[in-house]
RNA sequence: CGCGGGGUGGAGCAGCUGGAAGCUCGCGUGGCUCAUAACCACGAGGUCCUGGGUUCGAGUCCCAGCCCCGCAACCA
């Protein structure tokens, strides 16, 4: 059984769950459960990232006295709210776990004994009121924005790390793995950055005080990047847990967003050929969007709680939006007014209305009974779907689904089934049982995207118990939708929303 | 010259390696009645940002310019 281990970014703990990480981890998700339904043995890891200046910050405004528990707090909330919206992550990391740190201090000392960590200054400008470096292009009339105090010029000892020296490594691993960094646009920019950008990085600091300690320097802590990239790592046994980390290493691949790239693209791969370990296979950077129009932010006060959204739309409905809506990769918008055309066109007309159409013609014309097989040919569906979620083009699988829901409901039109009724019963036959197969096959392609849904059509189609127990490569068989199986009407799967919300 | 994305019918978007302009929504007309006022067909509607260039032929390639947006600054 092939393996396929894929993450998401670990969190900062210093805010609560928005829509867009909610974003990120629905696309994780549905990879997740595509590859487990395709027969892969799926590790699936997202966690939290703690040991960063922020927290702590977001500590004390929080009226704590000790980081820890607020630490604790937080990376348990977005636990629960991913749990919640029943993301199926296979394994949660923390920073501040203790198989985290060991794998940190494994990996330190891996890279030092290579010879890629050397000791310098790092002058820089550091503002008290912050406590952090700040940058000069961050100082308004060179003063802190925030503080309003003029920072000074302090140095300190610093760790380096040699990233300057994997570059020729860099830019031939990317020339020759064009899958590596996707989609191009990002290959592109990561290329010339490294080619022309990239330089030694510090990988510590003295002047923070929360964070894993550096190996024989216990006055400095391993900067925030350096030590979370590693939990790629940590969450599948390195350090800890040998013949775990040697399943699943490496990655097959890291869901990031487009803010971190250079992060996992040059960093991180410089990193891993330090330490001896293999890239991981891809790194995807989708893109970010806009709420009605508007960046989301805090000021703005446009945040999205995606518990609140699918509150009121359903936790399907949203991640269908999410993934159809917005081409995976591409910036988009996300817009209340357009989430409430899809859940009512796409999902309850196309979809929610095809079933329900479906399934009162076969009450009326067949007394619920599932009629004799018709031929019938999706293959070319299937095949779609698979090249487009191979190349995590959700939006492009979901179209392969509904143009065979479009089909299906051109077809009732063309074929009049009421007339049939009348006239050809065995045509009638053929119509009804095309139609149902399609949807026990539909309930299958949409099942990653749609968890709830999909198993609430099969119950409807009289087959939930019969597809359970089937493969990826047996459900795509046309005809396995058995004669004589009585199905059930129910609800509709999408009724209508009293009052779409406003936009 | 900080980095990047984009400008295609009313709105939102596809258009990969160049060869008769597509999709969804909305709108108009018609059809149907199995269905969640759902479904189906047809139709109206486009200087594919501007100006050059390459080519037998360019949204699709090259150059210049204009405009919008994101990151850079709590944030995927």
């Amino acid at each position: 059984m092939p393996k396929y281990y894929l993450t998401t970014p670990i969190y900062y703990v210093n805010d609560v769950p928005h829509i867009g990480h909610f974003y990120t981890t629905v696309a994780a998700d549905v990879l997740a459960r595509y590859r487990r339904r395709r027969g892969d043995e799926v590790m699936f890891l997202t966690g939290t990232d703690e040991n960063s200046q922020k927290n702590v910050e977001a500590a004390a405004k929080n009226g704590y006295a000790e980081i820890q528990p607020y630490l604790d707090m937080m990376s348990g909330r977005w636990r629960e709210t991913w749990t919640a919206l029943d993301i199926s992550f296979d394994d949660f990391i923390r920073t501040t776990e203790d198989r985290h740190k060991k794998a940190v201090e494994k990996f330190w000392r891996a890279v030092e004994a290579k010879g890629d960590i050397y000791q310098g200054d790092y002058e820089g400008l550091y503002c008290a009121g912050c406590e952090a470096f700040v940058l000069e292009s961050e100082l308004v009339d060179g003063k802190c924005a925030i503080h309003k105090k003029e920072p000074n010029r302090l140095k300190e000892k610093n760790w380096f790390f040699r990233l300057s020296g994997y570059r020729e490594k860099l830019l031939a691993h990317i020339d020759a793995h064009p899958e590596f960094i996707q989609p191009v646009g990002r290959r592109n920019e990561v290329r010339s950055y490294v080619d022309k950008f990239m330089s030694d990085v510090s990988i510590s600091r003295e002047s923070m005080k929360w964070g894993i300690p550096v190996p024989g320097d216990a006055k400095s802590v391993i900067y925030v990047w350096f030590d979370a990239l590693i939990n790629y790592l940590s969450g599948v046994g390195y350090g800890t847990d040998d013949a775990a980390f040697a399943k699943w290493w490496p990655a097959d691949l890291h869901l990031v967003g487009k803010d971190i790239i250079k992060f996992h693209c040059a960093l991180w791969p410089a990193m891993l050929l330090s330490a001896g370990l293999p890239l991981p296979r891809t790194v995807f950077a989708h893109g970010f969007f806009t709420v009605n129009g508007d960046k989301m932010s805090k000021s703005l006060g446009n945040v999205v709680d995606p518990k609140g959204v699918c509150a009121t739309y359903g936790i399907d409905p949203v991640r269908y939006f999410l993934l159809r809506e917005i081409g995976f990769g591409s910036d988009g918008d996300f817009s209340l007014a357009r989430l409430a055309e899809r859940y009512a066109g796409d999902l309850g007309n196309d979809l929610g209305n095809l079933l329900h159409r479906t399934l009162s013609m076969t009450e009326k014309y067949f007394a619920g009974k599932v009629p004799a097989p018709a031929t019938g040919d999706t293959a070319a569906v299937w095949t779609a779907y698979e090249a487009a979620m191979d190349g995590l083009d959700f939006a492009a699988a979901l179209d392969a689904a509904w143009g065979l829901m479009r089909d299906s409901n051109r077809l009732v039109d063309t074929e009049k089934p009421w007339v049939l009724a009348k006239t050809d019963t065995v045509r009638l036959a053929n119509v009804m049982y095309t139609l149902l197969e399609r949807l026990r096959q539909l309930s299958w392609l949409l099942e990653p995207f749609l968890p709830h849904i999909a198993p609430k059509i099969r119950e409807q189609l009289g087959c939930a118990a019969a597809e359970q127990g089937k493969t990826w490569e047996q459900a795509k068989i046309w005809g396995g939708l058995p004669e004589g199986g009585t199905i059930s009407k129910g609800e509709p799967l999408f009724p209508r929303l009293e009052e779409p919300k406003k936009a």
